[in-house]
DNA sequence: ATCTGGAACGTTATAATATAACACTATCTG
DNA sequence: CAGATAGTGTTATATTATAACGTTCCAGAT
């Protein structure tokens, strides 16, 4: 499978998404090793969860289905999905308060999202431009970026054509 | 007093942040004159207090200082914020639950907000350039951008160089 | 001047998101 | 095995936000 910026927006059969989150579970796993970090049940099965779908999951969404296992609390599920963040492993978006599995782990990165507005599908980018412009202009206010958040709304292409504006 | 966008980086004296919070005051008047909306008092009130600092501030801050004035609950001010949101009056930030004074209202927009780690001091630009390669690197996965969040943690001129990296 | 409809506000309760604090367990290291 | 550390369980609570419904206020019509 070929990571392509939209590749969510184009997963849409469950056989394919099989893959999807099977390679998650393995980039992570990996990951761990490499970092000398310990890839718990708990912490496998939180990311399997975010990875069910192409879209953002609150806390307490992924809480209720980690409870179908036995009794959890939220301190539980957000160690696990702070323990994700840190590795890379999933992203956090601000405007939702909710988790998703990041695209292309290997090291902390903040990416760039596009969330359709109608399906709720989440595409990562993680386009230079992007970060670029935005470090220059805020060099131009002599500010010195350290994080940026970049959250796009709108209609992703099949809801698009489904509902045209 | 000319608005550029690291204004909010140079308004240091309290003298002249009264300026600021003055003139916000007066073009939120006119605004909702044109617009056939009523400012009330506890509007104004709300948004003059969004506007003590060029900082982002809780709802719930703004709650305790309105209770100054008489008991008063959360929905309150959340109208009020709402209220002033939609009038493009405040912005909410959403990396930080807070929100604070729009610096160029006139009509909703979205805005890009510098935010210094250290003073928590917010400046909003408004960049085409971001806007446009946002759109147009969205546009590439055939994705229309309906609204933009676009949020850069760092550090400010005077805390750089007080602090320097 | 009064009536009236809708907008704004008050009030109570509660939902949704997130963390503090501390005890217990599992795993690694020597 | 002992001790140290990381991870988890558990309880309670903090923080942010909204639902629901009753009351008040105000602009425009009579």
């Amino acid at each position: 499978m070929t990571e392509t910026p939209q590749a969510a927006f184009t997963c849409q059969d469950a056989q394919h998404h099989q893959n999807c989150i099977s390679e998650a579970l393995d980039r992570a796993e990996l990951l761990c090793q490499q970092q000398q970090q310990r890839f718990t049940t708990i912490r496998r099965r939180v990311l399997e969860l975010v990875w069910q779908q192409h879209k953002p999951i609150g806390a307490y969404e992924v809480l209720e289905l980690l409870q179908q296992d036995g009794r959890t609390a939220p301190p539980t599920v957000y160690r696990a999905l702070d323990f994700l963040q840190q590795l890379g492993l999933v992203h956090r978006i601000a405007s939702l308060n909710a988790y998703v599995g990041c695209a292309h782990p290997g090291e902390p990165h903040d990416g760039q999202f596009l969330i359709c507005e109608s399906c709720k599908t989440l595409a990562e980018l993680d386009v230079a431009a992007i970060t670029c412009v935005i470090e220059k202009s805020a060099a131009e206010s002599g500010f010195v970026t350290s994080r940026q958040t970049v959250e796009i709304m709108g209609l992703c292409p099949s809801c698009r054509k489904r509902s045209p504006a």
